[in-house]
RNA sequence: GGCGACAUAGCCAAGCGGUAAGGCGUGGGUCUGCAACACCCUGAUCACCAGUUCAAAUCUGGUUGUCGCCUCCA
């Protein structure tokens, strides 16, 4: 098939052409969450972008599967060996077993996404099914070299490779260890970067998690875990590998390490980074500043679709500054172009050759290394265009595969419904009014709906009657 | 200190060498008793300084500023 998507590699540093290994088939690895805390709107940036990519490929026609893992063991707040595990540490927190923080926060966030019109991947894999497959990685990552033990751990011997460092454009000497204050430099390392493949010297108080292995109980490192699943599900070749720009390095620089050496030969060929979210302060994070979730935006009387459309007005390559003043303009735009779609009429018949005139033209918008701005210009442009009712609708149900906002959906009715009685005495009113309007009383008549609004009840004069709210 | 990204109207934002999309808001107007809704109209020479070019927001060099990464992070 014609391949028409050109997107950045973080590879290359340029926008390319993407070519599956495949014609016409995509396998495509996430990193998803680890599942310690809830999931703020940040950490639901990459995963949104994600899915746009998913989405805009599935739209172009391509077979696409896509993995993601849930990191519930392994993931240390720092790689030394003084680290504490993310998931250990959540656990002592609320008082629970790892697993059932992990399960409760993985829940929490596929929740979190089935609000944002987040696609679940193909294939969710948990870390700790796969304890197996690292093993074996890591023992053939011994027996060719790549690997040694020192202090009990097995590490990552970063100096046999030419090209570790092809993600970031740094060297050996430029990488400063312990810039920050907090970092505790392992003297069990052979070299700075090398990192840790298998620990043994387990912290876990929670003895179901430790796991045998040729060098004794313990269990995996981080970016093993990613290696592990991805080559599990997808094979020996991957098309596209994500994640958010923090995973860079040394996260996906140590899994391109690990994988090729293991593998023997090039792993995969794009490599896709959403950049962050950030607030007045920078960075979004969960220990400092205002902790944003799905939640609280909803509890805020956000639709999760502001926010998702928050996120399609701008490109995921470019950091994104959240403020309530900006969503709250998004929110206004949200509600008037739903309001304009739902008011499509149905009738008449599609217009065939102008419905691919616009199909393409959004389709060239996301292929624009997805550039998602300018595919919402594509459907104010579409709204605007010279055609009927029933091709605007089909066209903006077809551009919502991949925009995902509900653009067709009826809003539901955020005000708690009236009961009868409450609705009859409305009614009552709207009449009465109606009566008072008709006989030019307009005192009375503003004087109920004063009243109305009372009561908490709004109305307004539209083109086809009256219409009432609860607010 | 090193590496990298970004800087476009009040706000968000596209733009990838040919003379500034789109959205929100503002102001004005049409409509309707008024209000609201809807619709129409309304705005920037692109951080700064040099250079390349017939032509630059778009390329090059420099300056300033903001942000990120350099073993917690999407």
């Amino acid at each position: 098939m014609e391949n028409r998507l050109y997107i950045y590699n973080t590879l290359t540093r340029r926008v390319e052409k993407f070519v599956p290994n495949v014609d016409g088939k995509v396998g495509m690895y996430t990193c998803g969450p680890t599942v310690y805390h809830f999931a703020h709107i940040g950490n639901l940036r990459s995963y949104m972008m994600e899915d746009i990519l998913e989405k805009t490929l599935r739209y172009l026609g391509y077979d696409v599967k896509r993995v993601m893992n849930i990191t519930d063991v392994g993931h240390l707040s720092s790689d030394a060996d003084t680290g504490e595990d993310k998931m250990l540490k959540g656990a002592k927190r609320e008082h629970k077993t790892v697993m059932e923080i992990a399960q409760f926060y993985t829940d929490a966030f596929f929740e979190d996404c089935r609000k944002l019109c987040i696609k679940r991947p193909d294939v969710v894999e948990p870390a700790t099914n796969c304890i197996g497959e690292f093993i074996h990685m890591v023992e053939v990552l011994l027996e060719k070299g790549y690997a040694y033990v020192s202090g009990e751990n097995v590490y990552f011997d970063t100096s046999k490779l030419k090209e570790y460092y092809v993600l970031t454009n740094h060297t050996e000497e430029e990488l400063l260890q312990g810039v920050r204050d907090d970092v505790e430099v392992d003297e069990n390392k052979r070299n700075k970067n090398d990192f840790v493949l298998w620990f043994t010297k387990s912290k876990f108080e929670d003895q179901a998690l430790k796991w045998d292995s040729p060098w004794g109980v313990g269990y995996p490192g981080w970016h093993i875990e990613c290696s592990g699943i991805s080559i599990k599900h997808l094979g020996e070749y991957m098309d596209i590998h994500c994640g958010g720009v923090d995973n860079i390095f040394p996260h996906h620089t140590n899994e391109i390490a690990q994988s090729e050496s293991y593998l023997g030969h090039k792993w995969c060929n794009y490599w896709m980074h959403v950049h962050h979210l950030n607030d007045k302060a920078g960075k979004m994070s969960k220990s400092k500043g205002e902790f944003l979730t799905v939640s609280l935006l909803e509890s805020k009387g956000y639709d999760p679709m502001v926010y998702r459309m928050f996120c399609l007005q701008s490109h995921y390559r470019k950091p994104l500054e959240f403020s309530f003043e900006v969503l709250d303009q998004v929110a206004a735009a949200y509600g008037k172009l739903k309001k304009r779609i739902l008011g499509l009429s149905k009738e008449g018949a599609v217009d065939a050759a102008v419905f691919a005139e616009y199909r393409r033209k959004f389709e060239d918008a996301l292929c624009s290394d997805l550039n998602t701005s300018s595919a919402l210009t594509v459907l104010y442009d579409m709204l605007k265009a010279d055609t009927n009712d029933a091709t605007k609708r089909a066209l903006a149900e077809s551009f919502d595969e991949v925009l995902s906002i509900h653009l067709l959906v009826e809003t539901e009715e955020q005000a708690p419904a009236a009961d009868d009685s409450l609705a009859a005495w409305i009614e009552e009113k709207i009449a009465e009014r109606k009566e008072a309007k008709k006989a030019k009383d307009f005192a009375k008549a503003d004087a109920i709906r004063a009243e109305l609004l009372e009561k908490g009840v709004r109305i307004q004069d539209t083109r086809e009657g009256v219409v009432w709210e609860l607010i």
